[in-house]
DNA sequence: ATGATTATGATAATGAGTTGCAATTCCCTT
DNA sequence: AAGGGAATTGCAACTCATTATCATAATCAT
């Protein structure tokens, strides 16, 4: 059984939830997919593979990760929300092309260390963080100048 | 005439649009308002000072600032846009409490330099960042711990 | 295998924000 | 100052992502 899998059966059976086989197709597909997916992107995938699923249960099911610790929920901007792997995943912040809506993943651990300052000197105490570049991409840029 | 009405009324000549009393006491009411304001929180205060004036056009009055470069649509993860005036305001960025819902500004100019920094490593051209950290204020902390 | 409990799919409901429309207001032209 | 075309308003209807309801079906501890 998978690393993600356990998570979530163990998420399952903390909460005296039911394993299903909705629940554990939407967990092999998720797994599947390019990350930052929407729930509709996720229903039509499966739809095409031909289950029944409904669109409820996606966003059930989905919610169900994001509780586990399994997923976690982004918002670029363009009014769906997304979902991301984080279980076993380095974090990482994003950047969004408004042109094309490639999403580019990094990670710089100066500026993350540079919020628990501001945090700091704020008396404040941070439980999770937003970091978003928006513009253009190189493969944009490019296509725009010809 | 104050500064932001100057701007907003060079937009409003600028793409053939009106003056009218709706947008200049919108226009009257926000500079006058809490920073992060919503359309709705705006709508109540100007339906208590016994205004008339539908929420629809809040909402467009408030796109119209926003095209004029007057103010800026955030989005705090509530469900609801607030809008802050950016027209003469120094670049900042956000804690928010999720206790409290109070909301801290702050500026770093070492974390946008390292954001300038990370998307040249990407050959990404930046038009706008969201950087917002979330957590608990330490008035919150405090009650808290007692 | 049984039955209590949870999950599912279809559908209705929600809520922030937008849009169509008839009536009103603005403001350029005379 | 008056006329009139164009933009704006309030209202209500709409959109669209997401959630709630509910009758039926699936799960799983016993
Ligand atoms: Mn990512
Ligand atoms: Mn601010
Ligand atoms: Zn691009
Ligand atoms: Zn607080």
């Amino acid at each position: 059984m998978m690393k993600e899998e356990e998570l979530l059966k163990s998420h399952i059976s903390k909460h005296n939830l039911k394993v299903t086989k909705e629940r554990s197709l939407v967990l092999r597909v998720f797994l599947d997919s390019e990350p930052h997916i929407t729930a509709e992107e996720l229903y039509r995938k499966m739809k095409n593979d031909g289950s029944s699923i409904g669109l409820a249960t996606i966003y059930r099911t989905l919610n169900l990760f994001c509780e586990s610790g399994l997923a976690e929920q982004r918002q670029f901007g363009d009014g769906q929300a997304r979902y991301e792997l984080v279980y076993n995943v380095k974090h990482h912040d994003h950047l969004i092309c408004k042109q094309c809506s490639r999403i580019i993943e990094f990670e710089n651990q100066e500026i993350e260390a540079l919020q628990e300052k501001v945090a700091k000197k704020n008396n404040f105490k941070i439980f999770s963080h937003k970091l978003e570049l928006y513009g253009i991409c190189g493969n944009c840029s490019e296509k725009n100048d010809q």
